[in-house]
DNA sequence: CGGATTTGACCCGCGC
DNA sequence: GCGCGGGTCAAATCCG
């Protein structure tokens, strides 16, 4: 039960907006890491990667400072953060997490979050265009980059990377600020692609939800008790793990492509067992 | 056919 | 100066 209060407190909206909305009454952000994670992390660690305890040593020390804010800002119903935003400001940190080397491109300030895998696709009302992949050093994963095609000419830039160490979180760095108002639904969804809509891409933002489950309108208090009930049919973890994800510690890692795939074939096997719609993301565990 | 994705090439900053 | 790595560009390809 507390496995299942813990993924109702997600904010999913606002994880992917860039925006920790609901930080006033979530105390654990989905994007940090909670005690559990960590625990959990330490205890089933691979051996094989002698640097876990480093990097999340080092991500611990990233995100302590911002704990505090998270919970006691009252940022909600504020989807779309001005540059001067405390609390987001508080949350840039440089893009490198693991290697903080001094760069004139990390003096650019970015906003990093993890999230869980599902969390990517499931709720951004922001149209993201992929531009490039970039395999990167130290991590098996690659690096995906997206910019806003919300509007013509935003530079609103996101990266998403798979975290090598838990193939179920992705660091996503937000950059740049969008020079458009957030997007309502409609305009959003026509900013999806076919494929991204038919597909849910994971690794775009391409949300496959329902009007029930993530209402884009700049007004996201309404969608706050919605949200609440929003709950996946399986755990987060059993829906996006690839089947070769059982084998991780033998490197038999899986590429975007696979895990999007699979994600779409989990998701149409839902989608075909209960008729779709809002029955899709209401569920027990 | 229009728009999105893929992917190799290119550019740029940094460290040595 | 050179090599490396990250970020972006743009042509090719894909898709409905």
């Amino acid at each position: 039960m507390d496995e299942l209060a813990y993924f109702m407190d997600w904010d999913l909206e606002s994880i992917l907006r860039g925006c920790p909305s609901s930080t006033a009454t979530d105390p654990n952000p989905s994007f940090l890491l909670h005690q559990e994670d960590y625990d959990l992390l330490f205890s089933t660690s691979f051996p094989e990667f002698s640097e876990t305890t480093r990097v999340l040593d080092e991500l611990d020390h990233l995100y302590k400072p911002f704990y505090p804010v998270f919970h006691t800002n009252n940022i909600q119903n504020n989807p779309l953060p001005l540059p001067e935003d405390p609390v987001k400001q508080d949350l840039q940190v440089p893009t490198s997490v693991s290697k903080p080397k001094k760069s004139k491109k990390n003096t650019k300030k970015r906003e990093v979050k993890e999230v869980m895998a599902a969390e990517i696709s499931v709720c951004d009302a922001w149209a993201w265009r992929k531009y490039g992949q970039k395999p990167i050093k130290g991590s098996p994963y690659p690096r995906s980059y997206y910019r806003c095609s919300s509007s013509k000419g935003c530079l609103a830039r996101k990266q998403v990377e798979r975290n090598h160490l838990d193939p179920t979180l992705f660091l996503v760095t937000y950059s740049a600020e969008h020079n458009h108002p957030y997007p309502t639904r409609r305009n959003s969804l026509a900013g999806i692609s076919r494929k991204n809509n038919n597909h849910n891409s994971l690794t775009t933002a391409a949300p496959i939800v329902t009007d029930a489950t993530c209402s884009s309108s700049s007004n996201s208090s309404s969608m706050e008790e919605e949200d609440k009930g929003l709950l996946f049919k399986k755990e987060p973890d059993e829906l996006l793990l690839h089947p070769q994800a059982a084998e991780f510690g033998d490197v038999n890692w899986f590429t975007d492509t696979d895990m999007d795939h699979e994600f779409m074939r989990l998701n149409e096997q839902e989608l075909a067992l209960h008729g779709g719609g809002s029955d899709f993301v209401v569920g027990n565990y």
